[in-house]
RNA sequence: GUGCUUGUAGCUCAGUGGAUAGAGCAUUUGUCUACGGAACAAAGGGCCGGGGGUUCGAAUCCCUCCAAGCACACCA
């Protein structure tokens, strides 16, 4: 099915051409089309203001422009009438008889309904989630996966070819203090006494931590109880992975790939990058910033010096270091090795979603994919404002290594998956997001999650009925369908359009709102429009069963787009 | 202090250049006992943070002020 929304833009198109070519308007470069669906629906199912933006371009009245463009305009098989309006609005009405055949057409179009195709035979690779197995997920981290994993849904359904790509580091000090940790839990397990670790944030008091330790006592005995800690990372990471990996799975989500940030220094990515840029000429060695005055240069001469990237070249407001004065690299060096890895395989389209608090490490990032010549408009982040716990109406505070704070797994339990889902997803990315536990909790038969799948167990229902009474409704006629399911019908037919718009904005919150409308527009509908009952006449009977047919695939198909699930009974 | 983000109904939020600014919750009032009511209908509730500007037209773009969140390391 195509979109409806880049039908009538070719229309407008097409008229103002032919409009032009016949000296009916001057000649003038046509901005691009926008086309709406007007807020009044008496007005007709979509509306066009460009005559009002191009009056001074052709030097005529709007109103006259649009009646013009009207004039000029192709006939459409989806088209019943094109009315002009003060001041200059062109307002396009679908043809009824042309709706009703979509409802045989929607339900063809199954779990296909609504795919544009402006991905269509391009490559996109969704980055998210991306934490380091150092704990279980907590619910900042969720919010990220959700959007994620949506926003890589869209994109399927927009006709890209997608990968789920988790990046994580498993080396560094926060791994060894992981192993630390380990260590300790296991020798309690076994009731050695142990000396608990005194520096501020070295020690992962989480729960977790404790069962992991009395499954590697039962496994291995005592005969680790002099092993260094690496022997303990190592457990616990892969330990810690696997929980990981059955969080996200509880919510749908899996990963196609796992990259470790290791395998670039391993592979020389990491050195390379550093000597590509030391090539360009990007790269100075010094103990400060070579913008700093010659008096503080001088009182730090004797700092050990760093190698530092000029990423003011490219816009940055500061230098920052890459190579620190110990040889070690910063995040930075990886980081864009890491970019250039994705954009060497070949993706049209990388998508990052990220916390807030990462915006200026990716700007970093993005100035040395641009310092290398990688095509860093290829790359777009979903900036993610945080996620605020609030119980009884008190923010709750969030620590991984206290182990105090409330996992993804536990949000889960507490509400349900698709709660979870729907929850994290229905609000725009760059909005904080207030998560009111108790309400969460208590929400469970209020929240719009539920309105939602209700409508699909509605179809449901109506057609296990229709089943038991082995009616098919076959050869239903279309036309004794009324006004308001065309209504509902029309609605449908934008979630191309929905999708388009998500996809090209990046903003997957959009479908949790459009799903809502949708349900909501459904029970209306299902209130008054009975399949079965006194009074029914069979071929009208038919005629509803095919539009709850076709309602049942736009809710599976909207409901599998948000990841959530379509039960047949609630 | 600098950068990014946010400010829309009592509350939680959609809406980013078009016609009379929307939804859920809450409040008030009805429908109805169904192909499962976790439903439907109706009402009230808004100087779209303040001020200025651009435009035929601004919640939307620009400037400025106010308020909140995040980031500003030789941490990752």
């Amino acid at each position: 099915m195509e979109s409806l929304l880049n039908a009538h833009t070719a229309l407008i198109e097409a008229a103002v051409r032919a409009a032009q070519s016949a000296g009916d308007l001057p000649a003038f470069t046509l901005p691009p089309v926008e086309i709406k669906p007007p807020n009044r629906p008496e007005m007709g199912d979509y509306a066009y203001a460009g005559a009002l933006a191009v009056a001074k371009l052709a030097g005529m009245k709007p109103i006259d422009i649009a009646q013009t463009i009207a004039k000029h305009l192709p006939s459409a098989p989806f088209l019943a009438a094109v009315e002009v309006a003060m001041p200059g609005f062109i307002n396009f009405r679908l043809d009824v008889t042309w709706l009703r055949a979509q409802v045989a057409e929607i339900i063809n179009a199954g779990d296909n309904l609504g795919a544009v195709t402006l991905g269509k035979g391009k490559r996109a690779q969704v980055e998210f989630v991306s934490a380091n197995p150092t704990g279980p997920l907590h619910i900042g981290r969720s919010r990220g996966a959700i959007v994620g994993d949506t926003m890589a849904r869209l994109l399927q359904a927009a006709g890209y070819i997608v990968e789920r790509e988790y990046y994580f580091n498993n080396a560094g000090m926060q791994m060894r203090h992981l192993g630390n940790s380990m260590r300790i839990r296991y020798l309690q397990a076994l009731g050695l006494p142990v000396e608990l670790p005194k520096e501020e944030g070295t020690f992962y008091q989480g729960e977790y931590l404790k069962e992991f330790a009395e499954q590697l006592a039962a496994e291995k005995g005592d005969s680790l109880k002099d092993a260094g800690w690496e022997v303990f990372k190592e457990y616990a990471e892969k330990k810690m992975f696997v929980m990981i990996r059955q969080t996200l799975e509880r919510i749908h989500i899996q990963h196609d790939i796992f990259f470790n940030e290791n395998s670039l220094y391993d592979d020389g990515s990491v050195s390379a990058t550093l000597e590509a840029l030391q090539e360009r000429d990007l790269i100075y060695v010094a103990s400060v910033r070579e913008s700093e005055s010659d008096e503080v240069k001088a009182q730090n001469a004797k700092t050990p010096p760093a190698q530092w990237f000029r990423s003011t070249r490219f816009g940055d407001s500061e230098d920052r270091v890459v190579l620190k004065s110990d040889g070690a690299a910063t995040y930075t060096l990886p980081d864009i090795a890491y970019h250039m890895n994705k954009l060497g395989r070949g993706f049209d389209l990388l998508v990052n979603v990220l916390g807030s608090d990462h915006y200026t490490e990716h700007q970093v990032v993005k100035y040395g994919v641009q310092a290398l010549g990688g095509e860093a408009d290829r790359i777009h982040v979903i900036l993610m404002q945080f996620v605020r716990l609030i119980r009884e109406g008190k923010e709750v505070k969030m620590s991984t290594r206290r182990g105090d704070y409330e996992t993804l797994d536990d949000l889960i339990d507490q509400t349900s998956p698709d709660a979870v889902r729907y929850m994290l997803l229905a609000r725009n990315a760059n909005s904080r997001l207030d998560f009111d536990l108790d309400l969460a909790v208590r929400q469970t038969t209020d929240n719009p999650v539920y309105y939602i799948q209700y409508a699909y167990v509605r179809c449901a229902g109506i057609l296990r009925e229709a089943e038991a009474r082995s009616f098919t409704g076959e050869g239903a006629d279309m036309s004794l369908l009324d006004e308001e399911s065309l209504s509902f019908i029309r609605r449908v037919l934008t979630l191309g359009d929905e999708i388009s718009h998500s996809v090209l904005n990046f903003e997957p919150h959009r479908i949790a709102f459009y799903a809502h409308e949708l349900a909501s527009a459904f029970h209306t509908l299902y209130d008054r429009l009975r399949v079965f009952g006194d009074g029914i006449d069979e071929d009208v009977a038919a005629a509803r069963l095919h539009f709850y047919r076709a309602a049942q695939t736009a809710f599976r198909r909207v409901l599998g787009l948000m990841g959530m699930s379509t039960p047949d009974r609630m």
